[in-house]
DNA sequence: GCATCTGTCTACCTACTAGTAGGTAGTGAG
DNA sequence: CTCACTACCTACTAGTAGGTAGACAGATGC
């Protein structure tokens, strides 16, 4: 009864209004999105939806805390690779591209938590990736000492990665009218990654 | 009377809204601002604000406008000057940078807009910003083809740029938590555009 | 003096929000 | 059959949103 693909509705609901609040809150914000809007994408009233869950703010707690479970676990695993120089840059640069083009939901939602400062979480959410931003500082730096890297300002440069690497995703609807196609076609993201990668290799290398 | 520094609320009462307007929309948004926050704001009540402006969507339409005009005419001044090559993209890139450092509520409204694909305006962001994007791709391209400059995919590179160029001003709450400093004291803006523009100079220049 | 206009106010409206109360099917165990 | 439980429902609460109506004060113009 539980692995079995049935009829329908063969996921439970409070994951089905974990999927749907998702949704909503990447595409419209915690403010701009009601319960209501979130119930009826499950289809169900938003009393029920609150059996579920205690509130508004503990089920996007939830969902955030998914998402954010979901990324670390990505970066722990592209980190633990065996890989060194420009090879492992490019594992870590290649986890969080996969993982933001197959969830471009979890950037949008990401990007308005930066953008508001966390204010709808309890959790800090520059602290929990502190740690991968210290170790990547480290790392950063090693390798320019070594010369293997060109010297830039670890910090700002791991700053501007974070941007070049969520825009595409988070801004797709902008990005959409100005090449005058759908970003998020699988050619486009392709095409992005590729040259994300190039770009940061043109960058970080020497010569 | 027009020039004069009064004792006080020297501006007009309009103009006081549009200011208060554009940060309350730039820190919590289209949803989460809401007419009465502006109003007391500026020290007034709603129905007079809505004395000035006919709604909200109208107030919110005049801020954008205004915050696009002043970018566009920074951007028509950067591009007038008379450079070739990287000097060009230089000049382009600070005027961006140094208009983002004087405003950042500017960025972090534009970056909220194109989160919500310009649910909020009639105008259409990103077919604004067009014309300068072709234009850029244009002159991006031909500095390839002379090899100038190193070769990218120019639409990619030019998105690769705005998210790295917007990201530290409109997420700077973000980046506060992880260099564990102020992002938006002049000392670490100044390291951020230097290191903004070596980036790019790497990446974009041979050798 | 008096009408008019501007800017502000209080008081109100409707629509919608998150959240609660209480009731009702259906299910499974003893 | 009965009890307990789950998942849902309708109907309600209190509070807030954007927006409107109408009164009032001060200035301007004739």
């Amino acid at each position: 009864m539980s692995d079995a693909t049935s009829i329908e509705s063969s996921r439970s609901t409070r994951d089905q209004i974990l999927d749907e609040a998702l949704h909503c809150f990447a595409e419209k914000g915690y403010e701009g999105t009601s319960l209501n809007d979130i119930a009826a994408g499950v289809g169900i009233r938003r009393p029920s939806l609150l059996h579920h869950f205690p509130s508004k703010e503990a089920l996007y707690g939830d969902v955030f805390e998914r998402l954010l479970s979901d990324w670390l676990e990505r970066l722990d695993a592209a980190v633990a690779m065996t890989a060194v120089g420009w090879d492992k840059a490019e594992l870590v640069l290649r986890a969080c591209l996969d993982l933001f083009a197959e969830t471009p939901d979890y950037v949008r939602i990401m990007r308005r938590e930066a953008l508001d400062g966390g204010v709808h979480l309890g959790i800090d959410l520059s602290g929990v990736l502190r740690p991968f931003f210290d170790s990547a500082v480290e790392y950063l730096e090693s390798q320019m000492q070594q010369g293997i890297f060109q010297v830039h300002d670890a910090r700002h440069l791991l700053i501007t990665g974070y941007g070049a690497l969520l825009t595409y995703f988070s801004d797709s609807p902008f990005v959409d009218g100005l090449i005058d196609e759908d970003a998020m076609a699988a050619k486009n993201i392709y095409n992005h990654q590729e040259h994300v990668i190039g770009f940061f290799r043109s960058a970080l290398l020497k010569s």
